[in-house]
DNA sequence: GCCCTGTATCGACGTTTGTCAATACCCGGA
DNA sequence: TCCGGGTATTGACAAACGTCGATACAGGGC
């Protein structure tokens, strides 16, 4: 654990390692980060995003997704929920439906946690 | 299920939805892509992947890992290992220590599953 | 050769996750 | 008001995950 010079020690005995620059890690965005990309980090859900994605800024009705997903209702409501409260979706009823739209801001977000 | 036409049916008895476009979805490369971002949903490997990429071409000594992560060194070598495994990072051994370095294309194409 | 140190693997444990059937909730139409 | 259909919640279960202690492996120094 100890700390080497400015450059990679090849000798042996020295104690280790590098300058490894880590100024401070904030523990908690990255909790919320890793939220984030767990919301993706399913297949059922990753095709659901796409889905909710890439249909126009009027979004998808939840009874278009059931099928593609290949997954019973309830496990849709479920994923559903997970990627809305990871902020990637957002929901809102019209009428007697769902409909699912993809909230950009969030997608952004972890594309810059991407850097 | 079923369709209705282009424009979403303000009308309640029509059946229900929209085009949805999902022209087809890669399940292979989904998981793939999935994998990827698992390897970045929890907060002790976004932070050692965040000291590996911080640090420059040369990497980071696995010893300077353990102490930042707040972890034992089996648990961030197991860490290391699903990062590794989803290409994020490689590992090289320089004597008695291991290296690990930052993978930029595989950030590349989960920045590019952002699109 | 033996020891010492750094890293990876193994075994076990409690927690979280993905899944479905059953059920409750919400809303529009009759 | 009741009924019917779309969606969310609940309960249960197996599988996967994060964690650690103990141990095995690898390489350098003696």
């Amino acid at each position: 654990m100890a700390r080497a010079s400015t450059k990679a020690a090849t000798a042996a005995t020295e104690p280790c390692c590098a300058p490894v620059g880590s100024p401070e890690f904030d523990m908690a965005s990255a909790a919320e980060t890793a939220r984030g990309f767990a919301a993706l980090a399913d297949p059922v859900r990753l095709h659901l995003y796409s889905l909710v994605a890439g249909a126009g800024p009027d979004g998808v009705c939840v009874c278009d997704l059931v099928g593609p997903s290949g997954r019973s209702q309830p496990t849709v409501s479920h994923h559903l929920r997970i990627l809305r409260e990871a902020g990637l979706v957002a929901s809102e009823r019209r009428g007697t439906w769902v409909w699912y739209t993809a909230q950009a801001a969030q997608r952004a977000s972890l594309r810059a946690a991407l850097d």
